[in-house]
DNA sequence: TCCTTTGGGATACAGTCGTATTCTAAAGCG
DNA sequence: CGCTTTAGAATACGACTGTATCCCAAAGGA
């Protein structure tokens, strides 16, 4: 068995310049070869690793989906919950660079997946680990009564003003201030414990 | 000067079979021949009513922001705020299969906005028609205080939910119900005058 | 009626797409 | 060392892309 090597960092590898590419060139701009530019390898490299385009979005959409999760993970959720719930909101919205990046990616899978159901499943099985950790989450910060109702309204909420951000960034400091206006009324301050 | 057509009418009609294609198969299977079969014409006729693809999606993009634009102005704003802001809402959100068709394809084309500065503007355009008109017709409703913060916290979660709704058609009814949650807060009943 | 302008279809062309196949070189194991 | 398996590049192929060009039929103005 001759000069064997690490599949799967090498997939991570592809799929990251995959990412790469979604959010500076968009969606379109992704084929096998402009992957393979962008991962400084051969197209035909790629194919060793992926043996068809839709396998490679499909990793890369779960590659996307893993980082949004470790992000939200790294989180201090012993802040104060209004803070504490801002900062994962804020990890999910393109503030920088890098989080520009992840959110192109994100919203552009989001819509591809709207006519591609493997697509469509693995964003379910995000959102639906999402809604999951932020209700719980919600539920031990004293706003058990709509839990998940204002985890999904927050969900919701962060998905439209990410969309907006991206095509118009001049906006971008007037969102904030809508995201905090939305916040003050979702969690009315301090919470009514029980 | 023979043979004259009303050259509006023809780009109407493509403009139409676009977004339908949009809606049904996505944006990546709108091809200047894909159009062109989904409007019974030949690729050549398609030409000679737009000059490149570009200008025909720019077209279909602005088609689309005035149904919108359009479909908002037929709502009754004499009904009781609560029920005419809901209303307006649904306008937005794929309730039905036409409205589906009509969301799917506005979220292609602001996703595709995001590397396309001249989608972009038009996005920008609509956006700032609709935030008016809500934002106004908030403050006459007795909600004036925050008025521009919540409609661009509506329009932010209508379109967060459109997006769900779309790759997710299971969630739906749970989210209008988080819709319905989320108006609860936004829009204390009854309004506080002045 | 003829001539001219137009709508619309057909065709051509160069480029890119996804994917299958074929090649070379390198590295572990006997 | 030599054999075998693999990584990775190169090439090939048919399909599709956007766009330019050409051709024909139809219709209004002279």
């Amino acid at each position: 068995m001759p000069r064997t090597v690490d599949r799967e960092e090498q997939r991570r590898h592809i799929g990251t310049a995959l990412l790469r590419l979604v959010s500076e060139r968009g969606l379109d701009e992704v084929s096998v070869r402009t992957v393979a530019a962008a991962a400084g390898r051969s197209p035909g490299a790629v194919q060793k690793y992926f043996r068809t385009k839709e396998e490679m979005l499909a990793f890369a959409a779960e590659l996307a989906g893993e980082r949004v999760e470790r992000r939200m993970a790294g989180v201090d959720t012993s802040l104060p919950p209004r803070r504490a719930l801002r900062a994962l909101i804020l990890t999910t919205l393109p503030v920088d660079a890098e989080r520009r990046a992840e959110a192109t990616a994100q919203l552009a899978f989001a819509v591809h997946a709207t006519h591609h159901p493997r697509l469509a499943a693995t964003r379910r099985q995000v959102d639906e680990d999402v809604r999951q950790a932020l209700a719980a989450w919600l539920e031990v910060a004293g706003y058990g009564a709509h839990a998940t109702a204002v985890a999904d309204a927050v969900i919701a909420l962060s998905d439209g003003l990410a969309l907006r951000m991206l095509y118009a960034p001049q906006e971008h400091e007037h969102l904030l201030t809508v995201l905090d206006h939305a916040l003050d009324v979702l969690l009315p301050d301090p919470p009514v414990m029980g």
